[in-house]
DNA sequence: CGTACTTTTGAATCGCATCAAATCTGGTGG
DNA sequence: CCACCAGATTTGATGCGATTCAAAAGTACG
């Protein structure tokens, strides 16, 4: 749909609000929220990775989202403070949004909110597959699962590493790389260029 | 915040759609719509219980979710087509509001669009949990994580039964039965009146 | 060059899926 | 009222696959 993502953004958003945006360089480490936090602004990821967080119940941090473009945390919109981190964990362009012009925007512009309304429903749809997969027993279920639903025709960007992925698929990093190799192996699967490409069924 | 479904959706809809609106009795094993199929109805779950399901990779059935109270499929609202099933697996009395009418009122009243966003807001930090849940790996985490999220006060009704929250917590029925036994023994959990409750730590 | 991190390989263990079967349950019809 | 059936529930045994712990090799960066 759009080749870039700041196009994707301006598409979104009312031109008025565009002017209050503020690009900003996110290296990695940067902590862009932490739980408990007033939510001033919203964040849409342009270039990068950046991951909301929850320290898990046995201490282990577990990854809510992974997301390399676009909005982060819409469903803190209304909310009064953050229930999770948001941890930039590559290198990232990001797009600040004051919250509370983007509140009042979606509150006037029913064109506007009906965009948002359309952006809420994909991410209700992207999130539906993520518990499928999931509920998947097997690592090598997952992955295909996620090169067939988030991939472009089973190209699929590694982004900020195989462990990032591996904490997104839910499996030990350890049982990521030998599934890939074993698909690799099996010549199910390519590696290159920082893609993952599932080969094309004979 | 409402101790009945119907005030809630009657706080959410405006006025003349509520008019629009059929309620309907569906018996277990009714289907509400299949995939591929044009969404015209959208359904808001009185009492009852309806799960989204989509035929599974492996032929076993997934399930995306599990609805007691509130809208199911919201995202399909913009949708030319249905990408998963609506399946009642408890008697249930339904709310039918016609897609088309909500679509229209969606883009002419920013208070109830306001109130849609936030619904939507809801659900996304709820498909967050569940995927936050199925990210752990034993059964007695992810049961925990269930009664100590979606309980009140760690009590989490069974609904339409043990089978049933197996598949919405991804693991086996037997798996999960055996889990129950042990921690009802461990004194950590009872059973009764259709409810799972969480003892209170000592 | 050293440090920190990712990637990779190895081996042991454990929990869950799987298959099988018995018991219990509610509902139906004779 | 009982026989019967379909489904849920429960228990048992087995094997696989992922976790876990450990450690080596590779890589980026100051």
């Amino acid at each position: 749909m759009f080749t870039n993502a700041l196009q994707e953004l301006h598409a979104l958003l009312p031109k008025h609000l565009i002017d209050t945006c503020v690009e900003i360089a996110a290296p990695k480490g940067t902590c862009l929220f932490t739980s408990g936090e007033k939510p001033t602004h919203m964040f849409f990821i342009v270039t990068g990775e950046v991951v909301l967080e929850r320290p898990g119940l046995q201490g282990a941090p577990v990854i809510l989202q992974r997301t390399r473009r676009g909005f982060m945390s819409e469903a803190s919109l209304k909310s009064p403070s953050y229930h999770c981190h948001g941890q930039v964990v590559a290198d990232s362009k990001i797009v600040r949004v004051p919250i509370r012009a983007l509140r009042e925007a979606l509150d006037t512009d029913t064109a506007f909110s009906g965009r948002w309304i359309t952006m809420l429903n994909k991410e209700v749809r992207r999130l539906r597959l993520q518990c499928e997969r999931l509920s998947l027993t097997k690592v090598q279920a997952r992955l295909l699962h996620l090169l067939e639903t988030e991939g472009e025709s089973g190209a699929y960007p590694i982004g900020a590493g195989i462990k990032s992925m591996a904490g997104e698929l839910g499996v030990t990093h350890e049982a990521l790389y030998r599934c890939i190799y074993a698909m690799e192996k099996d010549g199910a699967l390519t590696r290159g260029d920082g893609f993952l490409r599932l080969s094309p069924r004979v």
